[in-house]
DNA sequence: ATTGTCTATATTGTAAACAGTATGGATGCC
DNA sequence: GGCATCCATACTGTTTACAATATAGACAAT
């Protein structure tokens, strides 16, 4: 029994009463699967600076449209993870030699704050969640250098959400993956990224609340990387996209 | 004379060999009118937190098309200016209190740390430009409100350029937008964002280059700002609820 | 009055077609 | 052989139309 259809009715609407968001699903494009899988790439290095990143491929390797990619682009760029040239698409991101320089940088007067703070909050669960990795860190298997790099990425942001600030957080987040890009673009070849005994001392002065001593040795850390990082440019080959994706995916799929 | 078409041509290209961009024309997005456009209005206060941003409306304030704006959109929802809801639209970002504190806590480190780099590197140039800020500043009219809020905040913005590092430049800016939107879902009503005296004391201390005395005043500066906000909220009730229906949640786990 | 259900409208999200631009070889000329 | 020009292709950027979803009022029932 349907009703009559209702007879009166405003063409137009009135201005429809201003109603706030409230308690909403707040999915970031963060989570997006194809940010995540590029960011992986980069930080294991997979994916090198100056590497071009079409969306046609793209959207083959991750079995979406090019829309999705579009976006996912788009907010990388605005990351300056990757770079967006008019007319001819997206590239990784390559940091010029001042830039690295302003990275490291602002990694030291970050990094050096956040571990004070870590060491003023430090209560039972932080202390097992640093001991846990540093275990992990210690028996990790060194000849696998994608984990390696994981890894070691993976210290410094537990340090950052030990301290309990959520802002400073992303920032370091931001920060570390520009630092992957600077040492990728940088780098003598074959040498790691962290120096491999830093961590665990680090980690031991937090533990030890020797609040001077973790914020010098994590100062250290930070200029040590940087010295090792040389003004000259060397651009490397290019792995094929759908290879790299292919087994990230594999292995986000092993690992969920 | 047309030339007779060429005949033989491989239907597949061979994969083109990859050439690295260089040397590009490299507008950034930030540059985009409506980007700058909704920055400024945010900046100004003229949009407050909460406030719904509709795709047509903007297309039609700009003049312009909807896919520019949901690319604008889409940037600010990167930097944390605006949220995305899904099939909702998008709005004025309005951060919680604890992101709020956090804020605050964040731009404490920063804005000391580029206070003393500003000191160590301040040149001529330098100084004509901190004297003729504060010259500005001094004399603006004080009851152009949105001529202030520029005011206020190009000073911090200043001394973050004279750091002399790009890298904490962009965080600098980031954290000031947040900052604005912070004050403006928690303040007090009426209260402005920085007192009127504590930039000229700050800038007379990097001038006298007087690193302690200007550390100490900034850090003593957001300080203040951060002591005029208050946790007051009109919709603690959604919090409440949930809360509620934990409760309930975690009884009933217990009693089953 | 309050609550629940329905429907037209408004608004956002997505797909596909089209247009514009760069690219890399091929061609022709010197 | 070296160099400028040209064109087919591939790619990015934009428009258009359509689908999906949420919104707010109207009506009905309690």
């Amino acid at each position: 029994m349907k009703r009559s259809r209702p007879l009166k009715r405003k063409p137009k609407r009135p201005e429809p009463k201003h109603r706030e968001p409230e308690a909403v699903d707040l999915r970031s494009i963060d989570d997006d699967p194809v940010v995540q899988g590029i960011l992986t790439a980069i930080s294991q290095k997979r994916l090198k600076p100056g590497a071009k990143l079409g969306e046609d491929k793209l959207a083959a390797a991750f079995g979406t449209t090019r829309i999705h990619i579009r976006q996912a682009l788009a907010h990388l760029a605005s990351r300056k993870v990757v770079m967006q040239i008019p007319n001819r698409g997206a590239f990784v991101y390559r940091p010029s030699w001042e830039e690295a320089q302003d990275i490291f940088a602002a990694r030291r007067i970050i990094e050096t704050a956040t571990v004070a703070a870590a060491i003023d909050r430090l209560d039972k669960t932080g202390k097992a969640e640093l001991k846990a990795h540093m275990e992990r860190e210690a028996r990790h298997d060194r000849n696998d250098r994608w984990a390696s790099l994981s890894l070691t990425a993976e210290f410094h942001i537990l340090v950052a959400k030990l301290a309990g600030n959520r802002v400073l957080l992303e920032m370091s987040r931001e920060l570390m993956l520009r630092t992957s890009l600077a040492i990728a673009t940088f780098e003598q070849p074959g040498e790691p990224d962290c120096s491999p005994d830093a961590h665990p001392d680090i980690g031991a002065l937090i533990l030890a609340r020797d609040k001077a001593g973790a914020i010098h040795a994590m100062h250290h850390h930070i200029e040590e990387m940087e010295q090792r990082i040389r003004p000259q440019e060397g651009k490397g080959e290019v792995d094929e996209l759908t290879a790299i994706f292919q087994e990230i995916g594999a292995r986000a799929r092993a690992a969920g």
